[in-house]
DNA sequence: GTGAAAGCGCTAACAA
DNA sequence: TTGTTAGCGCTTTCAC
């Protein structure tokens, strides 16, 4: 491979103003700059990226920090991921798919040190998340894919959840709907609780309350198993409910199974709609969901852009952003019904 | 951050002698290597990825060919993607998640040449895959998760479709099914065939002639939408049938939803095996469908550490690996109907 | 408008 | 068993 030297030893010029034809940080004489571009073609030159990082102390490597089946991994999440990756490279960074256990994080540190990583990004962020705050310590550059309570100094793209409750909520009431349920996510483990579980519920109460609606929360795990005992807790305590808002996708399955089986028609005696799926997800539902949709893309997008507009120190940023997501209206919402669910 | 200096003067040697030290390639001393271990940790030393990049010429970064949407994104690829990472960084190497169309690999080429790529993983791969060639012909070296239709000289981590396909109609076949359909991927662009349709294919055909079954092939796009076709032509053609094998996940989706709509009962009237999804999709079907699970993380961690091996110049290496999966007996597949189905 | 040279941090050939 | 030194390929200060 073709070095800098070799560049400039065809081009007749000295290997420092091949770097400045290159850069552009000084003038160079026409005539010379088209004759190192020329030498550049005929020897098929690459910047070699080792030797500019090793120089500049930039790696423009990226972390993505990639939690580990604590939730479980979605088939969201990967969307999130290849976001970031394609917003990275083409801003000409790259981003290394880091899989990391919550408690492992000290790794990502070492490798901060070694300069590999120029940052990171974080997924699943707790409320309270001693990750980040074990990056802050160790002046490592991050942004969050979700939020941490105490935001300052931060570096986050998240989703607006109490814009996309309230969203869904209001579709359900202009529906006609005034008992509702909204399915949450577990609350076992408060201390690790993350944002999107207890923004949403407060935003649901809030928003049930401001547009008089009732609202009951059903507490699940993210699986289709516990979903079915949430249809079962449905059933027996809130079977006049006539529309439900689920923030749990994977539960929303086993919860929208229950009702079927007990006879239960979606749409017509209950509606649904779920603010945490794919769209992929929500095809896959029958009837197709309607759903307040994630905007992974631009999240994961945003959560690169200005990650890296941080490590490069531009100052066009605006490096607290959240997303509210599109409502699509499918099958499985409709008007309330009016009096028991036909069955 | 410390460098090497640093430590060799606060340990009273040489550089190098640190270098050694820390690889172990001459003996050093007992007390002059306590003492330089001493001085590492009291300086917090991590050695410099770039220089050594730079210096050995080994950026130890992988790219991750991540194909973009040719046939969706489905929810299994993640599991290869995050396996692929663990291993390599197990191994000391970090996966860069790379989404690539098609016909863009030749970035892939110049950031390989650039030196910022040990190496390349590639998904997705089609019989004759051009980028295959591409990356031989640039002498670059590479891994496949799937494989071409010449092997020679590559690594590859694939699937044994063959020997998947043929335990999941042996599973049908020992409950005593004899009519047979195959639920496949389209083949629409013959060119571009990925190698799973092609192998799985022959392979169900091949199985059903040697078990004594009849076997016909319904090709499907990998859609709900498309399966729900699938299902009106088995309605319409095939409706003798009672069993079904799927290599087309998504399109199971609306292929099951066809006939249960159409009154069938899944397993009593008709048995069900996919090859081709995950544990969680299979578990999201309703009935729980009988599989044989891809093995995701072993391709995926096999690809990343033959291509390693390789790399290393390694030679206890296995560079090309099958694997089946597990059969994995669900809810879908039961005893072979007699008669007609019940409705 | 251009060139010379030092140095980023590490490694390995050579020397002792 | 240890030290000296050149150099990986690039950037940037200093000099003209």
């Amino acid at each position: 491979m073709a070095k800098r030297a070799d560049v400039a030893r065809l081009a007749g010029v000295a290997e420092s103003t091949v770097s400045y034809a290159l850069t552009g940080a000084r003038p160079i004489a026409e005539e010379t700059k088209a004759r190192i571009f020329k030498a550049m073609a005929d020897l098929d030159y690459r910047p070699n990226a080792m030797a500019q990082a090793l120089r500049s102390g930039n790696s423009k490597m990226i972390a993505m920090l990639f939690g580990d089946q604590e939730r479980g991994i979605s088939d969201g999440d990967i969307e999130y991921v290849l976001a970031a990756a394609n917003e990275a490279r083409s801003l000409g960074y790259h981003l290394i798919l880091w899989p990391v256990r919550r408690r492992a994080i000290e790794d990502v540190v070492i490798q901060a040190d070694s300069g590999l990583l120029a940052g990171a990004i974080l997924m699943e962020v707790s409320l309270d998340d001693d990750r980040v705050k074990l990056l802050k310590k160790h002046g490592i550059k991050f942004s969050l894919i979700g939020r941490t309570r105490d935001k300052a100094d931060t570096i986050f793209a998240d989703r607006d959840f109490e814009a996309a409750t309230r969203l869904a909520i209001s579709h359900l009431v202009n529906l006609g709907h005034k008992d509702l349920v909204f399915l949450s996510t577990s609350n076992a483990n408060v201390e690790e609780k993350i944002g999107a579980t207890v923004r949403s519920e407060k935003a649901a109460i809030a928003a049930a309350k401001e547009l008089g609606a009732s609202l009951s929360i059903i507490h699940s795990e993210n699986s289709i198993q516990d979903g079915l005992e949430a249809a079962e807790e449905f059933l027996k305590k809130h079977s006049k409910c006539t529309g439900v808002v689920s923030l749990n996708a994977e539960g929303l399955i086993g919860f929208g199974r229950g009702l079927q089986r007990d006879g239960w028609n979606i749409a017509t005696d209950v509606s649904i709609i779920c603010i945490s799926t794919t769209n992929a997800g929500a095809l896959a539902f029958d009837p197709p969901l309607t759903t307040v949709t994630p905007p992974a893309s631009e999240i994961g997008a945003a959560a690169a852009r200005e990650l890296i507009r941080a490590l490069e120190g531009q100052d066009d940023n605006e490096p607290q952003k959240l997303f509210v997501g599109d409502l699509v209206v499918r099958e499985s919402t409709g008007p309330a019904r009016v009096g028991k669910p036909k069955r």
